[in-house]
DNA sequence: TTATAATCTGGAATCATTCCGAATTGTAAA
DNA sequence: TTTACAATTCGGAATGATTCCAGATTATAA
């Protein structure tokens, strides 16, 4: 994932600044699930200690505007961002807040949709709330 | 819309305040789509002057707290609340940030979801942004 | 090596929402 | 109808994530 971001990024003309790849590098870390602008700035934090809270959000916007990451906005709580942009179903669990993808065959068709409601569909939020197999089990 | 609602919170043991019976009234006008809590304290306002926001953001939140309505959050913007409780995908214009609703079969079943992520399914945000037909006459 | 536009920084500002404590009121029971 | 009290209301302060700003720094192309 990092270096086809970055190979992406220059193509659009972005910088490449120690800033971004340390933010990337914590994207593209799999072990952290689907982190919000907080943990990305304290992770990122200890590749670069210069790092302001406001370079980590100027960037994530940069990289949400090229369409190169997914933003998934909550009102309670921070917005989360995701590595992953093919369309899938996020399974948000209500306890532990942790987000699993699940992917899944697209049923519901656009075609259908402009034709029935002419509103014409760019992109889409797909989120099942509830329980995660950890969770259910307390 | 108004009465059934009444009549739910009565048996859920909330009281009926004129506060409450005017923002229910603007939630069941149908003029209004999907408002914030905003819309929902100036329109009401009309009814009781003396109306504070906080009590329009408690009583938002005790209706969505016993499933009477539904509350779609936003981090840009404010929420949105919704009357209609029934699984159906909201499409949400990014031009003029009106929502239509989109009634649909729904094709995801939770019990694969629960056999294949053991994820236990609760309630569903399905949202699809683009443009409505007004907007994209522009 | 230089020029410059992009980026970074940190503190202030924004804005929706929540919190709080005191005043008011709907409701059930007397 | 009156009483009692828990629920509700109010408004101002607090919260917290995000954006804005203006000056300093830096990646990149020539």
């Amino acid at each position: 994932m990092k270096p086809s971001l970055i190979k992406k990024m220059k193509e659009r003309g972005l910088k490449i600044t120690p800033q971004r790849i340390a933010i990337i590098e914590v994207l593209a870390d799999e072990t952290l699930f689907h982190p919000g602008a907080k943990l990305i700035y304290l992770e990122a934090r200890k590749r670069v200690k210069s790092l302001s809270l406001s370079t980590v959000y100027a960037t994530l916007n940069e990289l949400c505007r090229l369409n190169l990451i997914k933003m998934l906005e909550f009102d309670k709580g921070e917005n989360r961002y995701e590595g992953n942009i093919n369309p899938h179903v996020n399974l948000i669990c209500k306890s532990c807040n942790r987000i699993l993808d699940y992917n899944f065959a697209v049923s519901i068709d656009p075609k259908e949709i402009l034709k029935k409601s002419r509103f014409w569909v760019t992109d889409t939020r797909l989120e099942y709330y509830g329980y995660c197999q950890e969770c259910r089990k307390k």
